[in-house]
DNA sequence: CGAGGTGTTGAAATATCTCAAGCGCCGTGG
DNA sequence: CCACGGCGCTTGAGATATTTCAACACCTCG
């Protein structure tokens, strides 16, 4: 295991067992490594299938841009996470995926993925089941956005992204790095930017958590599960310390 | 293609190439068929993997329960799709499944599923496609919670399950049924069933449809997808008729 | 016949948005 | 070195969308 050299090849031992000659395989995809700066947008809504990207450093996004100009963001990606596997299979991107920081960012080219996927039984078995986990953090952000009000919606989405964050090392004590504008965190939530100002003022007056300077620090996280209404076995993991 | 039996084997089909051995396998698998009562659970939250259920007639959903007791549902299943090849995956289901009408449903045990997936490439290939094909729904419905008032949320819905249903031939003229009460598609919508009974009067009012005695009239479809700003690609599909 | 679920409508309450302004920070160009 | 402009954050006040509460009509079912 701790041949492992990358966050990504982590992550998806973390969700299969994979044996030296598979995470080897996984390995010799992490090159080369590019840099994108931030704010640039690595698949369009529209686009044919192109390579799968692998984010290793920084953080990204799933968007959707409606005809009114505003924005709804979908699902975030940080160091770790893929994208589409699926672009390939299917016809067109109904989406775009943007880069919200600066990344280091790995292209596999698709016929590679391809046959790293039909080659070894146990990669695809771990791919498809990361699919299956964001598929669930997709649920979730529906049961948020549908059915919480906004107050219940950041203590879930910050408590979120803190768990996803703690799971691949980059998170300590209750504390994390978290460079996401409030704009962009207002888009992911179906709210708009000043109301959401207002509720982390909230959350901080409540001594529960303060989100400046791009860090985020939970004070009470007992606290914050409980306004959340956060599930304690979401994507199995959980928010540690003296909750649970 | 005219060998063909059931839907479920109908929307594969759809998906992917498959050739007569593979179409056989899977119609092997559409039987016995059981029938269950309108809002039975065929899946708990939290309950261990079992069967994969395919649902050959009637509507069943994804839901979440809160935990003060409001609902979000976050998929619709009707004829054809089936749940969660997922459950066999991961450890433990994170949302319920339930009926919403009388069902006829298949329960392929997970031991013949999964022979079926390593046995046939292009059964794999077609399982994958179709949830991706869902996962692309739980993004748009996210979109539209989000970012979309009430009255082009409840357009767009109407459209989507318009399509969905026309795809398996569930739908004629600009027509269908849609057996679905106010209360559940406002817990769908992230709405409350007054404030959908409004929607829908005003929608009943430009005369852009009427949703009546469990079955949806199109008036004017054009109108509709106007007032959605329903994507005419949406799922590789379109709204039909004079649209387009 | 009564009970409960479903659809409909009104009026008042509330959450969230919109518009508008000001502040601090930082990088750039003069 | 300073002034400027832009961006991100913050706050206020009024507008609007949606919810809540309440009542009633209709229908089915037991």
């Amino acid at each position: 295991m701790d041949r492992v050299t990358n966050v990504f090849t982590r992550k998806l031992v973390g969700l299969a067992s994979l044996n030296e000659h598979e995470i080897a395989l996984l390995d010799a995809e992490a090159t080369p490594i590019r840099l994108i700066a931030a704010h640039r947008d690595l698949i369009r809504e529209g686009d044919k299938p192109g390579p799968v990207f692998v984010v290793l450093d920084g953080w990204a996004c799933r968007y959707k841009m409606l005809p009114d100009g505003s924005r709804q963001i979908v699902a975030f990606m940080m160091p770790g996470d893929f994208c589409d596997i699926h672009a390939g299979i299917l016809d067109e991107m109904d989406h775009a995926i943007g880069t919200l920081t600066a990344c280091q960012i790995v292209a596999i080219p698709r016929e590679r993925m391809d046959r790293l996927i039909v080659a070894t039984p146990a990669l695809t078995h771990a791919f498809w089941r990361a699919q299956l986990v964001d598929e669930g953090v997709l649920r979730a952000w529906i049961v948020s956005i549908g059915r919480r009000d906004s107050l219940q919606r950041v203590a879930h989405l910050m408590l979120e992204l803190y768990v996803r964050l703690r799971s691949i090392g980059l998170a300590n004590d209750e504390r994390c790095e978290m460079p996401l504008t409030q704009a962009v965190l207002a888009d992911s939530l179906g709210l708009t930017p000043v109301h959401l100002n207002r509720v982390l003022k909230v959350l901080r007056e409540r001594r529960a958590m303060t989100l400046t300077g791009g860090t985020l620090q939970l004070l009470d996280p007992r606290e914050l599960v409980r306004i959340a209404g956060f599930d304690n076995n979401y994507l199995h993991r959980r928010v540690p310390d003296e909750v649970g």
